[in-house]
RNA sequence: UGGGGUGUCGCCAAGCGGCAAGGCACUGGGUUUUGAUCCCAGCAUUCGCAGGUUCGAAUCCUGCCACCCCAGCCA
């Protein structure tokens, strides 16, 4: 199951500075901010940190990128450690913070200062746009720029200080403002911010930016390939003069790649947050969601969404993954581990009128149809029991193989039926089917040589219980919810959850504990909610559906 | 119209001068007490386009074209 890590860039890229010295450890990070859950696309970028460490013998650290307080929270903070533990990584050592260096960082500053390469603009970010220039126009010159390493200083301890408001002054790097990378025309350092942190609380009016932060936070931590996507490519060149402008402990190096894109799929933090805020979802974790925990909720094993990550490859191509692969993956991994049980959803009584009404079966079936290993469990059989109504018909053609007037049917692990006569209410519909059962044909053919068409699952209406079932499909019903002129909410799929109050399950099915994944037969893959599901009131939420290739 | 990237089958993706891997999807056929799984077969004379170098190019050179990213005191 587990597949061998096919080869990459960077793999290749990393075996090869191996060879030539140029690398002799890899120690990568994976950097979330806490302003959200993790999606897909972070189970990609953890699979290609943590995966890169471990075939290299190295290390991989977890490290919250937290200099934006206004949009973080230690709820996040909880939920991406547990989303990371699940997918079955473990960071090395502690669990590391931005914030927990911002005294360095600081410190750093002020060396910058000192050294004539940051000074403090009072510009507001209006201004600081203007002189900024734009894509073919080189920037102006801050008024500001040529302020004495004294006076600078003086600024920013007032800054640190709590003197200024929030948007009157800035730290920029002296950089160039005629630059043709915009990065490098003076970008910001530290701007004001009178919030609360959820790990420093009021200790800092002043927060470092991302450009500020990164490089400086993989050389404090020795983190050696620095890995982010695509859009960061022209930071690069920031990252490497901070590095070299500074007196840093190490000297990382930062690399991209294209992240996951996939298809009916959005992978934007802002826009999911958005779907929770606005009560679309029913939270981070509802199954319909593209996050590590609602995946994990919807019934997704971690094996399966690692197994996707290797799947999809690693490259510096930006494109759409079609989520076809991303459902293979799953089918896959369940089809090989989840038991077999049956459930009906769409019940329709059926009567076997030459099965006494107080006999009562105990029939054995196999939880796996190639793993014996994995048991039996045992089926009561009675004479009334239940299939799918869309398992019956009163007549059809050949291409029908199920239940139809005058032939037969494979229950299936049981007997073979027959079905002698649709009973229909007052207003013609279908309300039971009668039906005799062929003996002696537990696993075998009637004597008679006539086969059945097909088999269909069942639930004894004697021994069964009942279950409320989340039917879900996808969120959206476009292909690029968010791509070009489209705005995702208007592909909202309005069919996307659909409630089964009074399924029909098997007996073996009432000891499901929460989380436990089942193939329901002919159905498709089914998880025992992680959150409402009970004994006394059972919740299974559809996985997704099995493999239909029927047309017609 | 500045800079940085990317272009190999419908989708993802190997390939790194020697004659186009693999997966997903799709299409046939076989097995089957799940119309599932499994099995077998098919699926790029061609690598964005045009030139050039070479005995030989998806791989090297030149020039085009298309798409993506950058003008947050977001990351």
């Amino acid at each position: 199951m587990e597949t061998k890590p096919a080869n990459n860039f960077l793999r290749l890229k990393i075996a090869e500075e191996i060879k030539s010295g140029v690398a002799t450890e890899v120690v990568t990070r994976f950097p979330p901010e806490p302003n959200g859950y993790l999606h897909i696309g972070h189970a990609s970028s953890i699979c290609l940190n943590f995966g890169l460490a471990e075939t290299f013998g190295g290390r991989c650290n977890l490290r919250f990128d937290d200099t934006n307080p206004e949009k973080e929270s230690q709820e996040y903070i909880d939920a991406i450690q547990e989303d990371i533990k699940w997918l079955g990584f473990d960071w090395a050592g502690e669990v590391r913070f931005a914030s927990s260096y911002f005294q360095q960082f600081y410190e750093w500053a002020v060396v910058l200062v000192e050294q004539g390469d940051a000074y403090v603009c009072d510009l507001n970010a209006e201004q600081a746009r203007e002189y900024r220039g734009t894509l073919t126009e080189a920037g102006e010159n801050s008024p500001f720029r040529d302020r004495s390493p004294e006076e600078n200083l003086k600024l920013l301890s007032l800054m640190r200080a709590g003197e200024f408001a929030e948007g009157e002054k800035v730290l920029r790097a002296k950089i160039d403002m005629a630059s043709p990378n915009m990065n490098l025309r003076d970008p910001i350092l530290y701007r004001i911010r009178k919030v609360s942190h959820h790990q420093t609380g009021d200790e800092w009016p002043i927060y470092p930016t991302y450009d500020f932060a990164h490089g400086q936070e993989d050389a404090i931590e020795g983190v050696t390939h620095s890995i982010c996507t695509l859009e960061f490519e022209g930071h690069r060149p920031l990252y490497n003069w901070l590095l070299e402008h500074l007196p840093v402990p190490s000297t990382p190096r930062q690399f991209e790649f294209g992240g996951l894109n996939l298809s009916y799929t959005i992978t934007s933090k802002r826009k999911l947050k958005q779907l929770v805020d606005e009560d679309v979802v029913g939270g981070w974790d509802d199954p319909r969601m593209p996050t590590v925990s609602g995946m994990r909720r919807r019934g997704y094993t971690a094996r399966a969404i690692r197994r996707f990550c290797e799947m999809i490859g690693v490259s510096r191509s930006e494109g759409v993954v079609d989520v076809a692969m991303l459902e293979h993956a799953i089918r896959d991994d369940l089809n090989e581990n989840a038991p077999r049980a049956m459930c009906v959803l769409n019940p329709l009584k059926v009567v076997l009128t030459n099965y006494a009404e107080d006999q009562l079966e105990q029939l054995n079936a196999p939880c796996h149809p190639s793993r014996e290993e994995l048991g039996t469990r045992t089926l009561p059989f009675s004479r009334e029991l239940y299939i799918d109504a869309e398992d019956f018909r009163e007549e059809a053609n050949k291409k029908f193989k199920r239940l139809v007037i005058g032939k037969r049917v494979r229950l299936r692990n049981a007997y073979v039926i027959e079905a002698d006569e649709a009973i229909k209410d007052a207003a013609g519909n279908i309300v039971e089917v009668r039906a005799r059962f062929i003996e002696n044909t537990l696993g075998e053919n009637p004597e008679d040589g006539i086969k059945p068409k097909g088999v269909i699952q069942w639930v004894s209406a004697a021994g069964g219980k009942r279950a409320k079932v989340k039917l879900y499909d996808r969120l959206f019903s476009d292909e690029g919810p968010d791509r070009g002129e489209n705005n995702f909410l208007d592909h909202i799929n309005a069919d996307s959850l659909s409630v089964v109050e009074d399924a029909w399950i098997e007996p073996s099915l009432i000891k499901a504990a929460p989380e436990q994944i089942f193939q329901f037969e002919r159905e498709g893959y089914f998880v025992a909610d992680r959150v409402e599901h009970s004994e006394a009131a059972p919740i299974f939420n559809k996985t997704i559906g099995l493999r239909d290739t029927w047309n017609s």
